[in-house]
DNA sequence: ACAAAAGTGTTATCCTTACACCCATGT
DNA sequence: ACATGGGTGTAAGGATAACACTTTTGT
């Protein structure tokens, strides 16, 4: 990561005008889902990590990098799930705030960010434990924010957020959800809650209990020995070339 | 529509740099799915209709406008299914055949063209005996090619069409395709051959019938008195409200 | 009457759903 | 011992898949 203060202006051009992209990283801890946020330098003001095009970049490719330029965060792939077009989906007032927070006075940034930019949304999971968000130089602050108190975000992020649940959701069982936010090791009631949180009902525990261990994509370990006036219950963790195998083909049960 | 050749350089001042649509729109006769291709004027070479966005046109409203600008083919909505962002998806040499076909030498048109674009993928489906595409002044043919005949087509719209297909597979039961690919009226054996078609496997022909039956989704009218030494079929319809609610939540069956 | 295709029925099998039951653990 | 939650069993109902049977038509 190169990018500083002083160079943005270099940089302009050699980015796609009119395009960015936005990355909606959701992770996962306490049975609650978290998405992964940046509060603008002097500011108040929080959004999606995103960024811009190189001239000459694949756009997977610049999502992987924007993310990890701007939060430190490195993934192997992200989910393109929708691009958004709104002819008015960056708020003028958003526009001067960023503008403001930037506290550099350069007609050449202000001209960039002023344009009108289409943004492409890239979605994916991240287990909350095992990676370590820093905020860069253009935020003071880079973390993970409960999903149900996000707040109101720059532009239309919040949508963006909406609309990646909503693909989350339609896509859940073609998606290795368990092994991308769970720690290694696992109970069936953490995977159970982890599906019930994001799909926002209860499922039945004895139903889908069977129809995980029927899949034959769970390893049972050694019981937990946490205290707590119950049976302990087994741990779990994931048969990483069998889970892959049957995520292509989708979960072939109904949760519910 | 009133763009022309001439007019294309004053235009160009008003798009977004680097920013296209595609339109993969599908149509189906003879049991076939055809893809809705234009050739350019003076050339072998055939695409995917596509155009530009409107500095201030949002970018659903413009896959509208470029579908009708440029195939004379209207429709309420189009479905945004992905975006090509690779660096090289648009091969060199087929730019300057794109340019030698719009036989016009300028320096601003050549500059638009040779940009790099990232594209945005849109897809509908349509019955082809009620709409009636025409070439725009940029192509000498517009016209419905069999889906296992299309050709080598400019960049990566090859590639376009195998993406549209997936994405049309997997909404396959979210989505209208008898209504909107089929005549008013139409046989229980149509239907299912249309579903066969998308598919690209064979249904068992007394569950269809039950399934779709069940649904309360097909209104039955009179036998149709086509000659052919059997039994005549039932002629149906659909309720168009009832249909519409079901495919919001999806068919409920699965299709063997 | 027969062939061909449409419409309907039957059945075994599997999956889903909703519980019930027993088991292990810490207090 | 008992309350709490974990693990497993079961039975009714529904969906699926494969196939058989009946009906209608033109020749």
């Amino acid at each position: 990561m190169d990018l500083t203060m002083s160079s943005i202006e270099d940089h302009i051009q050699n980015w796609q005008p009119g395009l960015s992209i936005d990355c909606v990283i959701m992770g996962y801890a306490n049975h609650e889902l978290h998405v992964l946020l940046l509060k603008w330098k002097n500011s108040d003001r929080w959004s999606l990590p995103g960024g811009f095009i190189e001239k000459e970049e694949d756009l997977d490719d610049a999502a992987l990098r924007i993310l990890s330029e701007r939060t430190g965060v490195t993934l192997p792939t992200l989910h393109q799930f929708h691009t958004f077009g709104g002819r008015q989906r960056r708020d003028p007032d958003d526009v001067l705030e960023v503008l403001s927070s930037l506290e550099l006075k350069n007609p050449v940034v202000e001209n960039w960010l002023m344009q009108r930019f289409v943004s492409v949304g890239y979605l994916s999971l991240i287990n909350m434990n095992t990676s370590h968000p820093k905020a860069d130089f253009l935020s003071d602050r880079c973390e993970w924010i409960l999903l149900r108190d996000v707040p109101e975000l720059i532009f239309d992020h919040n949508e963006m957020i909406e609309k990646a649940l909503e693909f989350l959701r339609i896509r859940l069982r073609y998606l290795p959800v368990g092994r991308s936010l769970l720690p290694q090791k696992f109970t069936m009631k953490d995977l159970q809650r982890l599906y019930e949180t994001i799909l926002n009902k209860s499922l039945d525990r004895a139903n889908f209990q069977k129809s995980f261990l029927k899949l034959n994509v769970l390893v049972r370990h050694e019981k937990q020995m946490l205290g707590g006036a119950h049976k302990a219950p087994f741990l779990y963790s994931f048969d990483k070339v069998r889970y892959d195998e049957y995520m292509k083909r989708g979960l072939g049960f109904t949760l519910s």
